[in-house]
DNA sequence: AACCAATTTTTGGTCAACCAATTTTTGGGT
DNA sequence: ACCCAAAAATTGGTTGACCAAAAATTGGTT
């Protein structure tokens, strides 16, 4: 026996966790225990840093990342302040706020698939001659790395980002935005789009694409459904699901 | 004349922003003028923040920021790493990671409007006997309010978490989580929720629960857009809406 | 020439010190 | 007693320095 790390090997592993996020139980903590009511003014960083045992960078990024979700808000040479929420909901978005960004490939699909139904139907209301020609392009760029069979996952994703775009909300774009990476994380890793899928979506762009033209809402919803359609199947069988409804 | 303040008093409100934005778009530009190709490791973080002429704090903020949204990804002791996506759709990401956040009103109403639809729809399905549980508390402490006359804005919004939390679905539940305190924000601010609103509210929310107890999915959505109607028809004044189409 | 172990260098991770603006305290003047 | 300006303390903002781990280099052995 040279050495004795075989011992230590399964040793490591525990305590993964950002040391963002376990600022973050505590400051839950703080306020469920009542030591920090809604509208309070927290203790400066440099306190928290030396009660939490850990750098100020630490405690200042959790604060950045609490402030993201509007839960604190941080002014220059004053403070920085919870929330007027109300102690039930503010635990409740703590708590959900740890566990972002942990999400299983089926949610994200699943998400992201009714967020696309109206980004559609948005996009067909409301699309500029512009936006049209957006898409084109996008539509344009998919089909040229099909045709020279190559992989155009991007390209798709591309589309669907032009298509956000044409529906004038911001809100709608940011959030298929941010599933965006893990769709595609999510294709590529699982190969859920075959070659035969992916010569069936150059028509199912163009349905679509035509359907946002005539400004036929209903048409394009419907067309996105058919073009989401094998996907999700394909990654919501934990889900007891029923896809054969499209009315949404 | 006392002081000169009068001159420059216009003088310090350029360059309001976050300097972290700002190392974003100049990444953005690397990538878009090819010296940064997809898969490229970046350069070091002190290179960057040399070059950049800031500080490291903010290079890292930058980093977290982009790495959030699948961007980049950061190895330990190797180094950051720009995502395999192709300069197309980087590009077109990293323009939209940093209008993000800027987001009206009408489109954050919006948004959450067409997700609570589907929330709504997904808890009738897959609920289990605990959701029941839950909902019906936030149930109860919303009515415990308005029956004291009291506002009731965060017990509301905690309604519609509780809702999404039954829908199993932790992304779709992260997205109506993101949205709340703005949602409250506007609320409040707009006043929007009238007093009767607020009691017909009591009668909506049971209506919601009811579906969601008998699995009726359908009933459910309806239910939760007779629920939204009001703020949504308030709010997106500027889209040109037809809100009398239920179907989604 | 090829391989491998020891060493040096480079990397992101972490922390502590400094800065400017704000707020609070202080103390002299009225 | 009150007021107001000056000084001290406190705040988040910003920067640079140190740490351990990983990567690259080196130099000797086969």
């Amino acid at each position: 026996m040279d050495t004795v790390t075989g011992i230590f090997d399964n040793i490591k592993a525990i305590q993964i966790d950002n040391p963002a996020d376990k600022i973050i139980s505590q400051l839950k903590q703080l306020v469920t225990s009542g030591q920090l009511k809604p509208g309070d003014r927290l203790p400066p960083e440099r306190v928290l840093s030396e009660r939490f045992g850990v750098g100020r960078s630490y405690v200042r990024e959790a604060i950045m990342k609490l402030e993201f979700y509007g839960l604190l808000k941080t002014s220059p040479q004053s403070g920085t302040y919870v929330a007027g929420y109300g102690i039930k909901i503010l635990d409740s978005m703590i708590s959900d706020i740890i566990k972002i960004n942990k999400n299983d490939f089926g949610a994200l699909i699943e998400a992201r698939y009714y967020m696309e139904l109206n980004s559609a139907k948005l996009a067909a209301e409301r699309r500029s001659d512009n936006d049209i020609l957006e898409i084109k392009s996008a539509i344009n760029d998919y089909n040229e790395k099909i045709d020279k069979d190559l992989e155009a996952v991007e390209e798709d994703m591309l589309f669907h980002i032009k298509v956000a775009k044409a529906t004038k909300n911001s809100a709608i774009e940011s959030m298929i935005l941010i599933l965006a990476p893990d769709i595609i994380r999510y294709k590529i890793e699982t190969d859920v789009c075959k070659r035969d899928l992916e010569k069936m979506a150059v028509q199912q762009h163009q349905d679509i694409l035509d359907a946002i033209i005539a400004r036929d809402a209903k048409a394009a919803q419907k067309a996105m459904a058919a073009h989401l359609a094998k996907i999700l199947e394909a990654s919501t069988k934990h889900f007891l699901n029923n896809t054969d409804d499209l009315e949404y």
